[in-house]
DNA sequence: CCCGGAACCTGAAGGC
DNA sequence: TGCCTTCAGGTTCCGG
């Protein structure tokens, strides 16, 4: 499941590959695919561009190009950007550049791609950075005030902040001993504090370990990341919490799978 | 605006 | 063995 530090790792390893590069084709093989615009003009703007650098807003993959306009990719649930893909399943579009290719892998069929002038077309409802210094405790306690929902369903809206989704909230969560179902205006400043610590340390160890490949999420060299062997309690249900030694819980928040240890966070102090 | 639930998708896993 | 059901989740849309 791409979420920030797996957006950010392909980013990351993609770079050398791809900037520098003209784009000489574009194959679609799912027109949903495409968000905007339509597939003529997509390709008329698109065919013959460089790249001069690829950029990342929350879970989104800008290739900025030389007009100055940007190709814009979204992994969802489960896009990989691979440079080879051997036996060619899954693949529903095909980057090509003078000398290689750049293959959309996406069972689900989630993924989406958008052509734009400005990156605020998409980026502008985000919220902020999480890993930007001007990210501190205090931008995520405006964030959160007046949200009566619980703080991990808070969580996964992307206007409050930009690039954590499912597996991650509860990562951070654990980190901060916060119950995933606190509402998230009843937390205390200091439980803020904490939560702002935690997204910091686990998305930033999760780009050290190349992102989580818990189903599918590959790497542009096919490589997996690692960061899933670190997780405490995300998809850990019935294991034992490393803190405490109890078990893992499974409950549904917001119709997505949530794990927590009821001991290490509870709900009433 | 806020909130929660459904829809979009299809492979994998579990039940019988 | 095989059919059927359920689950997974990022984002958007819709109703309250």
């Amino acid at each position: 499941m791409p979420e920030l530090p797996e957006v950010e790792t392909v980013k990351n390893e993609l770079t050398p590959f791809v900037v520098g590069r003209q784009v000489t084709d574009v194959v679609l093989f799912w027109d949903k695919i495409l968000r905007k615009p339509g597939l003529k003009e997509f390709r008329n703007r698109l065919i013959g561009q460089h790249i001069e650098g690829l950029e990342r807003r929350g879970k989104y993959l800008f290739f900025r190009l030389g007009s100055g306009e940007y190709l814009v990719l979204h992994l969802k649930m489960s896009g990989s950007l691979l440079l080879n893909n051997p036996d060619g399943r899954f693949v529903r579009a095909v980057l090509q550049f003078d000398g290689m290719k750049v293959y959309f892998r996406d069972p689900r069929k989630f993924g989406r791609i958008w052509l734009v002038a400005e990156m605020d077309e998409l980026a502008k409802a985000l919220g902020p950075e999480p890993l930007e210094d001007g990210f501190t405790a205090e931008v995520l306690a405006v964030r959160l005030r007046g949200r009566q929902a619980p703080i991990k369903a808070v969580f996964l809206d992307q206007k409050v902040v930009a690039g954590i989704g499912n597996m991650y909230a509860d990562e951070i969560l654990f980190a901060a001993r916060i119950h995933p179902l606190r509402p998230a205006a009843s937390l205390r400043r200091e439980e803020i504090e904490r939560i702002h610590a935690a997204i910091k340390q686990v998305l930033g160890a999760a780009i050290g370990n190349k992102g989580a490949s818990v189903r599918e999420y590959f790497r542009p060299g096919g490589e997996l990341g690692t960061a899933h062997f670190e997780f405490k309690v995300a998809h850990q249900g019935g294991k034992v919490c490393p803190g405490c030694g109890s078990r893992v819980e499974r409950i549904t928040v917001r119709n997505r799978g949530t794990y927590y240890c009821p001991r290490c966070q509870p709900l009433e102090p």
